[in-house]
DNA sequence: GTCTATACAAAGATAGAC
DNA sequence: GTCTATCTTTGTATAGAC
């Protein structure tokens, strides 16, 4: 049987992404992965924490390793290629799912410990992401100069969590399509070559 | 003394901002804001649910008249108003405050009709939002054109939730003045007259 | 390692005295 | 209307049999 360590992440991600981490429960994560009660502390002892922090790491992983094959080189392609990248994201959004790193940064308990590793987590997450798509807009012998090329990740990586939020609230993808034709018209705007 | 019920509203949305709609407790208004135990059900017969939806409504409100306040015309000028009045938001984000609206997308039970109508809600007033920013950038007799207005008006309300979460997440606000420098330079390629 | 059973705390929700 | 006290449920955490 697949690793139940290991199914019981997974589990963890899919609640977090629709319930955020204090909305979230043991027993959510139990029911979807199949685990027995007692199954938590033997694998995770440091509790919701360590399970919750661990769920954060893997998706990271996964959404940095989805950016690093979007293609590099002219602003107007990368920013076209990320919008038609995340587009299935927001359209989890519009029915409860989501970004499960924006769901972490909204804790239960702003003084815990353990609750500000989670936010530093966070914080790492995103900028691992914005490093990413600098680096596809600012390759090796061309693209946009560094800063520039980082301040325009990060605004992707605004959008994005952005519009997982209005999506969210909206219940359609009509944030998202809005915010993205935008950015095509801006960024032709700045980079076009006519 | 204060309108009890009118001091509850308001420790909501702080509650709201700090810790999110699940991460909320009726433990934390009560505290800050003076009430008794029982005074919740007195005022609020539908619960937890119609204390939430007062709160968002009220915030909502607040946030709106805020950005009628902003100067019509010219987009350049649009936006860098926008970016400026919402900065102090911003700042709260980054110690762990910010948007009660982003807070009550991410609801505890997605079955419930209860946060059904939260979720509605919360599309309602970015909606609000968004349209009060379109009025600015195509007043009558001037500015873009309706669709591009609502296009840029809606973009805008994403980078500020977006900025919210990840300001959240850095606990520092140079996610937000990397978007912000990053919009005002894609705006002048744009809208620029030179 | 996996499972059942349970302890303990905190949440939302009510009842009723004043 | 305001307050105290309490009910019920749910959640995290743990113990211990197999």
């Amino acid at each position: 049987m697949a690793d139940t360590r290991s199914r019981m992440i997974d589990a963890t991600i899919r609640a977090l992404q629709r319930r955020g981490v204090a909305g979230m429960s043991f027993t959510d994560v139990l029911r979807d992965s199949g685990a027995a009660r007692g199954a938590i502390y033997h694998h995770f002892p440091g509790g919701k924490a360590q399970l919750v922090t661990e769920a954060a790491v893997r998706n990271g992983e996964d959404v940095r390793a989805a950016l690093a094959t979007l293609p590099a080189g002219d602003p107007q392609v990368v920013v076209a290629a990320f919008l038609d990248a995340v587009r299935p994201v927001l359209v989890a959004s519009t029915t409860g799912g989501g970004c499960a790193i924006a769901a972490i940064t909204v804790r239960a308990d702003e003084q815990g410990r353990d609750d500000l590793a989670l936010q530093e987590s966070a914080g790492r997450i995103f900028s691992s992401w914005a490093r990413i798509l600098a680096d596809r807009l600012a390759p090796a012998g061309g693209g946009l100069p560094p800063d520039e090329a980082s301040d325009l990740a990060t605004t992707l990586i605004t959008l994005l969590e952005g519009a997982h939020v209005l999506c969210r609230a909206a219940g359609t993808l009509e944030p998202f399509e809005k915010a993205a034709r935008t950015a095509i018209a801006l960024t032709a705007a700045r980079y076009g070559t006519r």
